[in-house]
DNA sequence: TTGCATTAGATGCAAGTGCATGTAATGTAG
DNA sequence: CTACATTACATGCACTTGCATCTAATGCAA
């Protein structure tokens, strides 16, 4: 029976957490949660990224991404240009204006992450 | 740092095993994660329960679950009737034929939870 | 080069979810 | 008893997601 306790245990944590997340970030900073997951992994990557590449990160199917990149370039967030070496992909960078969102927006992450996943436990 | 992983941890953990129960429970079963999960804790109460009730076990709104409950009668799992003690409650009830349901997917959803939470990790 | 399979990403569509709101039954104050 | 607030659940609506499919660009073989 512990794998269906540790199962709950993980239900829990994601539901608690996704909620705040989308509260948090929705209402400071006019983010969804996957949104600012891709921000997130193309700060850190710091370079353009394919479509398919960022798939793997976040946990979305490649039709949810293609939309989330679509929302974020229309907030002017990140910009879709034609992939030089193979012209069926996309280059998708992250603009100063993504840049500045996201530094803004990661406080609210992080504390919202910390709220939960606190010291102990 | 930590919390930031233990985070994508729980993210990446509840996308594998959602994934997995929805795929395998809607193949065998004509059931998704949250028919289960309710079906679930219908059983282990082995009573009748209010809507209200179950939103608390289950992470799901109060809308939604009306919803699932609404779809389980549909199939004639449960079955919803008057609460005698307040009238504007909802007196839900498994029926035979819904626990026949669950006690036929209880096994995949174990196997998956199996797979997943496997022994060591 | 021509023809076909494959791959990258976009899009129509159906389904599930949360929020806001609606309806009906209770509770409560006057 | 009347009027208003509250509670339980249902429902309209907007939004996001996954699946299937479409288009365009590659890759590969004849």
């Amino acid at each position: 029976m512990n794998e269906v306790e540790a199962w709950r245990e993980v239900l829990a944590k994601h539901a608690k957490t996704m909620c705040a997340l989308e509260r948090e970030l929705g209402a400071k900073h006019d983010l969804g949660p996957s949104e600012f997951e891709v921000l997130d992994r193309m700060v850190n990557l710091d370079r353009t990224a394919r479509v398919q590449e960022l798939c793997d990160e976040v946990h979305l199917s490649q039709s949810a991404l293609s939309r989330v990149v679509a929302r974020l370039e229309k907030a002017g967030l990140v910009s879709r240009g034609v992939c030089p070496s193979d012209r069926r992909g996309v280059a998708v960078c992250i603009t100063d204006s993504g840049r500045a969102k996201h530094a803004e927006a990661l406080p609210t992450h992080r504390a919202v992450l910390h709220e939960i996943f606190a010291p102990a436990r």
